[in-house]
DNA sequence: CTTGTTGGCCAACGCTTGTTGACAACGATA
DNA sequence: TATCGTTGTCAACAAGCGTTGGCCAACAAG
């Protein structure tokens, strides 16, 4: 129930140009200045409104996969269901490239990577993985491929992956994950 | 032809010190001082042997896959032979994660990736694809499959993937390469 | 109108970076 | 021994970084 203020619309112009520079540079290259000036602000305001560029980082990447509710969707359909969801994910949002992108080389976010991905993925392959304790696995096998792909797709730019439709792409990857969810060993 | 120099041994060690770094940094914190302090050197040698950190960096990751020749491998077994070999790869070389943490964020780094992959599995999947018009793309997903494992694996350490041991990682990617280079669409 | 608070800009700091040039020791050649 | 290119060290540079503190204008409360 915190009031608004005067200063909220510099405070996301901040964020927003935080997230794109984060996206396209990583977190090294993106500059407390050029975030600024993107958002047509003084770098010490940055400084005032998120203490440092670690913080502005941490608020910059909050975020959530919002993943399916894979209960109500046929059990042959898992995979595909899944890569349609991060596909659409990826284009929309800024965060989980800016995620990518610093969790290179900047252990914060890298951490801040397998939380997302132990906290939100893991659950949706414990559900449906034949057996339990291999649920874990499972779970980091779907995140090899779907980094992967956003990897060579969206930061790489391969051509051949770059330029895959997203139809495409879903009949490729989704057998793939369905393997990695539902498979035996 | 070039004759040996006195000087020859500094520059492998500045060469060994700059991988090292680059694989663990990425381009931007693998600074020419800690790599010269690394090569127990002054950082200006450094500059004088290499030009500048752009050309170092070239110098450090050139680098050849030595794909294995798929011919004489039993067709079902292309997949897990591939898996193989790239485990091996990235297991005794620097090169390639020095590569990869630094395509993430430097240009030059990502262009030389594209090089590498188009020149070195492009051709191994044009020559074991069903259709040669797919051959690229089948290359492409493969490169999305490999280098998502080694993201995991070796750069954001997720645990389940990081502590798969060589034998299960083969035999849950095997089949997924397989699949990528032989599978219809 | 006065006072206190907030939002914003400006100038500067201390530090690290890539990079340069001057200079001393060394080794081969003459 | 004198000469010359090579190898290496040292000190400094200009630029860019994150970060700080002071200052002023706009607003809100009394």
């Amino acid at each position: 129930m915190t009031a608004p203020r005067r200063s909220d619309s510099t405070r996301a112009a901040i964020l927003t140009a935080a997230r794109e520079r984060f996206a396209a540079d990583g977190f090294e290259r993106a500059t407390i200045r050029a975030i600024a000036a993107d958002a047509n602000i003084d770098p010490s305001l940055v400084m005032r409104y998120y203490g440092n560029k670690e913080k502005l980082f941490a608020a910059a990447a909050e975020f959530d996969l919002r993943l399916p509710d894979l209960d109500g969707v046929p059990p042959d359909r898992h995979g595909a269901a899944l890569v349609e969801h991060f596909l659409d994910r990826w284009a929309g949002d800024d965060k989980l490239l800016a995620l990518l992108r610093a969790g290179v080389t900047y252990e914060a976010a890298a951490e801040r990577m397998r939380e997302i991905f132990a906290a939100q993925l893991g659950p949706i392959a414990a559900r449906v993985a034949p057996d339990p304790a291999t649920a874990a696995t499972r779970a980091g096998l779907v995140a090899t491929q779907i980094l992967g792909f956003a990897l060579c797709r969206f930061v790489l730019k391969l051509p051949p992956v770059a330029d895959l439709d997203r139809d495409a792409a879903v009949a490729w990857l989704g057998p793939t994950v369905q393997r990695y969810l539902h498979g035996s060993i």
